[in-house]
DNA sequence: CTGAAAGCGCTAACAG
DNA sequence: CTGTTAGCGCTTTCAG
């Protein structure tokens, strides 16, 4: 490896000098023309590139960003971390993935710990391990360490939170004009999609059923999960009497629902209505085309990350809850009510 | 940020001792069971954690490989990624993704440099913008940095290649057993894939039909790319008298292209038959299930990292080319011919 | 068993 | 305009 002090001594100067053209902060220091010509020929020819640890150790600052999310097949996640990847390499940082296993809060800390031993600038955490009374917690808020939670809200923490309301109305809307008044919600488990679920279905006037409801375990491998799905599309595809639309949790589901149904031979829209949650653009390209509760992915990144570059500058700023509406993507899987 | 010393002046011993204790490498250095206790102590109260630049810049590694691929949102390299990630940090590496954008070769090797310059200790390649001639692959092929070449065969570097021919003549095998003998491929521009897809088809004695060949530009923006072939979906689905089957260079693209004939009203494998290349477990959540030529993508990352890992703590190592035999993923986008 | 000293590559402060 | 000095946090000799 090539050193500041190597190109120094080739070029007759002091290391620090030839730190100073190498980084030329215009207004501060200036160097001879001479010099500077010299000190870079030198550079170029060698190759230098300057020592990443010696300017970490220097600075205190590795320019990278922990985003912590799950599954990143998951088109849900791949999405935010290609647009969180992007927005972090415009200002020089790299992104560096942490996935969760979802296996218990202890992985999902340990991997947080990991970040944090790599010696990432700031973190956006889509998990929810992170809760009072854990130590690791209590450290980042008393640090004030640059942390963004999204989709989740601690306590004294900045959250970037979905307000599914709006969306999820637009989708109750969308069936109702399509003449469904039954329907059925799949792993629709968390709170925060469920409430505005059912708050939705009985603003509209729905029936809302019972699906298929197979015991699985509550964390499992992402493959089980998809697998699981599928089978109760089976269930539901063979049911008498089932409704004419679903509402399910995310669209990677929906994709192993809407398989699962097509086995069967039950297509989607023209016997069955599928809205989806999270708007992917991979919905997009599915068969068919997925309409879907969409979050803003790069409105959800770009806050969050402007928060963390402003705190990572100054650990007076604020921690924020901000809510950020969906909406709903219409693509085509949903269609009329077949059995009106 | 706390550091050795600080503990270490707690402690009452020299900060080289904290370090002893703290990385306790078994064999090397005793320390007396008391020290030990105290050290250990209050590096736990004061929740130390190691300063990774500090260790970076002593070690002169990072623990860091790079990974660079296309687009994330294609599923072959989310899930290449996703095993790489994996692999990596059963040795206690992180991997740091990225991402090509196949504008220019300048642009692909910016994205090295970059990489490089945060000082990854070793790369995984994806792309092809490595060559002869050019500066950066000289230098890497001179200074042996630990970089493997996947899918494309710089000279004097490691290589990892998929063998298509297997894999497609098995395609060629299935289509043939469901009565098929026309075939169109689509996007079989790189050669890698189109000589294997001409000689099974000769071999198997099928007719090559031109496909609907739009005139797009060399290298888009990856969502333009998928509505092109989802355009050349329509197109296809128009055409009079049209193959029976069809092979398409990717899953990704394939769910463009059976989404498009989705919407026209064409149904796979019912109307067409078709397969994909990758064979990416995405594959199998698609309605319906692709049948793909797959690759290996554990063997494949695994022998990468193998060789990485070797080159990383010696520099004596050969740079050999491997191939990877492919295998077809049978799902279910193949069915019998309708027109035989 | 443990301390002292050196040095990894870099930036920053202070002299000249 | 440029050299000297110091120090970031850690590991590694070398003494003792």
């Amino acid at each position: 490896m090539v050193t500041m002090s190597d190109i120094a001594r080739m070029a007759g100067v002091s290391q620090p000098t030839v730190s100073r053209v190498l980084n030329g902060k215009g207004s501060s220091t200036r160097i001879s023309a001479a010099t500077q010509k010299k000190v870079r020929a030198i550079a170029q020819k060698l190759h230098f590139r300057p020592s990443f640890a010696g300017r970490a150790l220097v600075s205190g600052r590795t320019r990278s960003i922990g985003f912590m999310c799950g599954n990143i097949r998951n088109p849900y996640y791949t999405e935010m971390a290609d647009i969180a990847m992007r927005m972090v390499e415009e200002r020089g940082y790299h992104l560096i993935l942490g996935m969760m296993r979802w296996i218990s809060w202890q992985n999902d800390l340990e991997c947080f710990e990991s970040l944090l031993s790599r010696g990432v600038d700031g973190v956006i955490y889509f998990g929810s391990a992170l809760a009072p009374g854990r130590a690791l917690y209590e450290r980042m808020v008393q640090e004030k360490f640059p942390l963004v939670c999204v989709n989740h809200q601690p306590p004294k923490l900045p959250c970037i939170l979905p307000d599914f309301q709006p969306g999820v109305n637009e989708a109750f809307a969308l069936l109702k004009a399509n003449g469904h008044s039954r329907v059925t919600g799949i792993r629709l488990n968390g709170l925060e999609k469920r409430i505005p679920f059912l708050a939705a279905a009985k603003e509209y006037g729905f029936d809302v059923e019972e699906g298929p409801t197979f015991k699985t375990e509550p964390s499992r491998l992402p493959e089980e999960v998809l697998q699981n799905v599928r089978r109760e599309a089976y269930c539901f595809a063979e049911q008498k009497d089932r409704p004419g639309a679903v509402v399910i949790t995310s669209d990677q589901l929906a994709a192993a629902f809407i398989g699962g149904l097509f086995e069967k031979g039950v297509m989607v829209p023209r016997d069955v209505s599928v809205i989806s949650f999270d708007g992917t653009r991979a919905g997009q390209f599915m068969a068919p085309p997925l309409t879907s509760v969409g979050q803003d992915t790069t409105e959800i990144i770009r806050r969050a990350l402007e928060w963390i570059f402003e705190r990572i500058d100054r650990k007076d700023t604020s921690a924020p809850v901000v809510k950020i509406p969906t909406r709903l993507v219409i693509r085509q899987s949903v269609g009329p009510n077949p059995n009106p």
